[in-house]
RNA sequence: GUGAGUGUAGCUCAAUGGCAGAGCACUGGACUGUGGCUCCAGUGGUUGGGGGUUCAAUUCCCCUCACUCACCCCA
């Protein structure tokens, strides 16, 4: 009788993570974490859906997401809930509902995990995508806009990352913007015929994203477009100037944008995107800006706030190759037979204990190989144990990059492989995970 | 949602209507207790799924699913 075998696979959009890939996240999920600290950001941990209405209130009514991308069904209850799309008014939510701002006046978090939006897939966009984001609340210091800037070059230099532009803008805020809006709309009434079906449809709804099309036609009508950058109000255009002389002073390089318009409707002032040409037709690594009006929006006391979401596998793409490689085990323990594995496996457990990594064969196998698979492995150094070394108190090890071989004591087994193991060179690879050896050679 | 391309072994790919193959990987051997290199052998397939045309379909046609890329949008 054969059985009847379905084979399942991952659906849509939404993909396992893999080892060789599961690195190279953890090594940025390191060099942030590190950063958060140094920053003083504390860790949110936030659901996974919440109320739709948070959502459509928060990003707004008009946009994309609300309006196609987001997973939205009804529970058991009846109650429409929402697979977050962005990590913001989650954060914001959370936020308000417990008072987060009353211990102090600036709060800063960040949180990671999966973003979920129903779009149609390709290179570098996915329907279950990952992202770090992190929010200042309660500051509209534009040193809040440097300090948060600082933050991601900081993180982008760490990982060794090069090939990406910061683009910086400025949208304005209720005071200038509504003017500007009213200009731009003026002007692009009058260009009507050069630009795409869209963006004609965009100039009344929202036509500051006719600027963002990449429309060739569309780019050419609006190059002598009326710039929201050049209609800042007093308040506005101060703001900027001092993140901008801050950027300066910083040293952090970046590019005036000034058709940078994001697709959130919470933004204003300072927005920011860090781009990249090497991610097909996706461009966008890390979006943010600032939000002053969203904590009010969703039924706080005013505050001005900042943030950004950087987007996990976009950044993994961007990483150098030999970054976040597995690694390799520092011995290999090749026992031969029942009596060496028996013999070996506190020895095994006492140096993993340690924080060495050492790996083993479970069942038996020849020692061809065993030592086939220490080489396979990487491993530096392999230790030999069978029958013969049971019997006569010794045991081999072999240094495999040398190639020297030697006999030690079987009694001074753990002393002797740890000082072998602790001269070894640091390992080019990569650090090992929290816990791990690191530890170990701190002491 | 729209458009284009692609689905064959674990991976990368051949086979244009006539017996489903190669390289890599994996397992074993040459080397009975010493890795990489070399050589030899072996395991591994519902050719994405369903239907049709045909004596015969991986190949041609239809449907469907998935993946990829792009539009759109963004992380």
């Amino acid at each position: 009788m054969t059985p009847t075998r379905k084979s399942f696979s991952s659906i849509r959009g939404v993909h396992d993570i893999l080892p060789g890939e599961s690195e190279r996240w953890q090594a940025i999920e390191r060099a942030a974490g590190r950063l958060f600290a140094a920053f003083g950001f504390r860790e949110i941990r936030l659901p996974i859906f919440e109320a739709t209405e948070l959502f459509a209130r928060g990003i707004g009514e008009a946009t994309d997401i609300v309006e196609k991308e987001m997973y939205t069904f009804a529970d058991r209850s009846g109650e429409s809930v929402t697979l977050r799309p962005e990590g913001t008014a989650p954060a914001i939510r959370a936020f308000l509902e417990h008072h987060l701002g009353a211990a102090q006046a600036v709060t800063k978090l960040y949180y990671w995990g999966p973003m979920f939006r129903y779009e149609r897939p390709q290179k570098g966009r996915f329907r279950q995508f990952y992202q770090i984001g992190a929010e200042i609340i309660g500051s509209g210091a534009p040193e809040a806009d440097v300090e948060l800037l600082a933050l991601l070059h900081l993180l982008f230099e760490r990982l060794k990352i090069d090939g990406v532009r910061l683009e910086l803008n400025s949208l304005g805020d209720e005071a200038c913007r509504p003017a500007y809006r009213q200009t731009l709309q003026r002007f692009l009434e009058s260009k009507q015929a050069d630009l795409c079906e869209n963006c004609r449809r965009r100039t009344a709804t929202n036509p500051l994203r006719v600027l963002d099309c990449k429309n060739e036609s569309c780019r050419e009508a609006t190059a002598d477009a009326p710039m929201i950058v050049d209609h800042l109000c007093e308040a506005c255009r101060s703001h900027h100037d001092r993140v901008t002389e801050g950027l300066a002073a910083l040293k952090i390089v970046y590019h005036p944008n000034p058709r940078l318009v994001r697709g959130l409707d919470y933004y204003n002032r300072t927005t920011f995107e860090w781009t990249t040409t090497k991610l097909g037709a996706q461009n966008a690594v890390v979006g943010g800006g600032r939000y002053d009006g969203l904590v009010a929006l969703l039924g706080g006391d005013p505050a001005p706030a900042i943030g950004f979401a950087l987007g996990m596998e976009r950044m993994a793409e961007l990483l150098p190759p030999e970054l976040g490689q597995p690694a390799a085990p520092d011995l290999f323990m090749a026992a031969l037979g029942e009596q060496a594995r028996a013999w070996a496996a506190p020895l095994v457990l006492a140096l993993r204990k340690e924080g060495y990594r050492v790996e083993t064969e479970y069942g038996d196998a020849s020692l061809k190989s065993q030592m086939r698979r220490a080489d396979k492995t990487g491993a530096r150094w392999v230790c030999i144990v069978g029958e013969n070394e049971l019997t006569s108190g010794q045991i081999v090890v072999k240094n495999l990059q040398t190639k020297a071989q030697e006999t030690l004591e079987a009694d001074r087994a753990l002393d002797e492989l740890r000082l072998r193991l602790a001269s070894l060179p640091p390992s080019p690879v990569s650090s090992p995970p929290p816990g791990g050896r690191g530890e170990h050679k701190a002491r």
